[in-house]
DNA sequence: AAATAACGTGACTGTGTGGTCATTCTTGTG
DNA sequence: CACAAGAATGACCACACAGTCACGTTATTT
């Protein structure tokens, strides 16, 4: 991801290391943006230039094209998710009881709420274009978004295959509990929800109670 | 939608007639399913055409633009939700306790059912590009997607305002619904989730039976 | 069967876009 | 301070696309 070659002068401090993330985080924030206002596919490389201030020609310094682009903006985020994930799985496989049980999914709740508060915008782009065909600019979404449910999946079949939870079938709870807390998310993040977070956090988790219980 | 003049000749079973139907179809179907394959923003008039068997400068003859055509292929679909939100809110203003309530929501499954049944393919492009910004090709999709979440908030909160159900806030709830739904109808038209409907079904009543007692 | 008008065709035009590149500007180095 | 190399620029090219149109084809009417 990214064009800058290995080799570059300077790297500390220095004026060229500055200019070199100050361009990125630029080209990055005016892609965020137009993608969120128009949708990835109909921003041009020109629209992106002339938005972050820069020429044409320079955003090719920086990616490769559009894909590279949004792989760049969606990847803090993604690692930040991916971690949660990792975290969660590691505390649900010392689990033992529903209370052990209960407080590992809360630590994937409390991996993901700092997503959520610094990156508002990137999962705001992510829930928008997360069922894009998995061809094209929005590929790298469309792949962390397939991430997402089969790693949610895992998480409650894993505890029913502990005997940890007894529900019908795991899939389809892990489902939708997923899309339940997306479409809250998307809500909230638009401005359409002007509910409290903790009051959301609430049913989501009566939510999920529900969903262990059934 | 649709550029036909009002005046044709030969409306009945004519041969005219037949051929103009059949050439709307063509069209249709082929905008659907490349539409699904590469998302709608990607795919060209020139495409359409050539998927449907014709010219080009045919297509003019038939939609305005690439809108027109969207909105051409979710109009059924779209009538038939609508329909179906206005008879479960004629049996919620009949509701007058808990078992009534019920099989007033019941009435929106029942309605929706055939929808999915009847229109899979149109159901999946509308989960695909629902999130999309409402401008452009996706727009008509999008305002159904805001029509839909507005109309199950507007059902939840008049159940609590009847005092019929006692949640804390019906927004939150009826969203989580919304998502929990839509997920999983997307996950089962995708092929993800190869189990069986009724299972389905009966989690998302228990999701919502949870959500009323909440 | 002749006339009429919708239907269908594909070449054509203008515009916009992805990507390149010679050139100029800026920073780092000896 | 001079020189090297990275950074930035915007003109430029090839191409793809939306939409049009003059022309040929097919159904309908009289």
């Amino acid at each position: 991801m990214g064009r800058l070659p290995p080799e570059r002068p300077g790297q500390p401090g220095g004026k060229r290391d500055r200019n070199r993330r100050k361009r990125l985080a630029q080209l990055r924030e005016a892609g965020l943006r137009l993608f969120l206002e128009h949708g990835v596919e109909r921003v041009t490389i020109d629209d992106i230039a002339k938005e972050a201030g820069t020429a044409k020609g320079n955003f090719y310094r920086y990616f490769e094209d559009k894909p590279d682009l949004v792989a760049g903006i969606v990847q803090p985020a993604d690692e930040a998710l991916r971690n949660a994930f990792d975290r969660c799985e590691a505390a649900l496989e010392e689990a033992y009881d529903e209370a052990t049980l209960f407080a590992a999914y809360q630590t994937l709740a409390i991996g993901m709420l700092p997503l959520a508060v610094g990156y508002p915008d990137v999962v705001r782009l992510y829930l928008q274009e997360s069922r894009a065909p998995s061809a094209g600019a929005r590929a790298p979404i469309r792949a962390l978004a397939d991430h997402i449910r089969e790693r949610a999946v895992y998480l409650t079949r894993f505890a029913v295959d502990q005997g940890l939870l007894s529900i019908r079938d795991p899939r389809i709870s892990a489902l939708a509990v997923v899309g339940a807390v997306e479409q809250l998310t998307w809500s909230f993040l638009s401005g359409e929800l002007d509910a409290p977070p903790d009051e959301i956090a609430r049913t989501l988790i009566s939510l999920v109670l529900s969903g262990i219980r059934s």
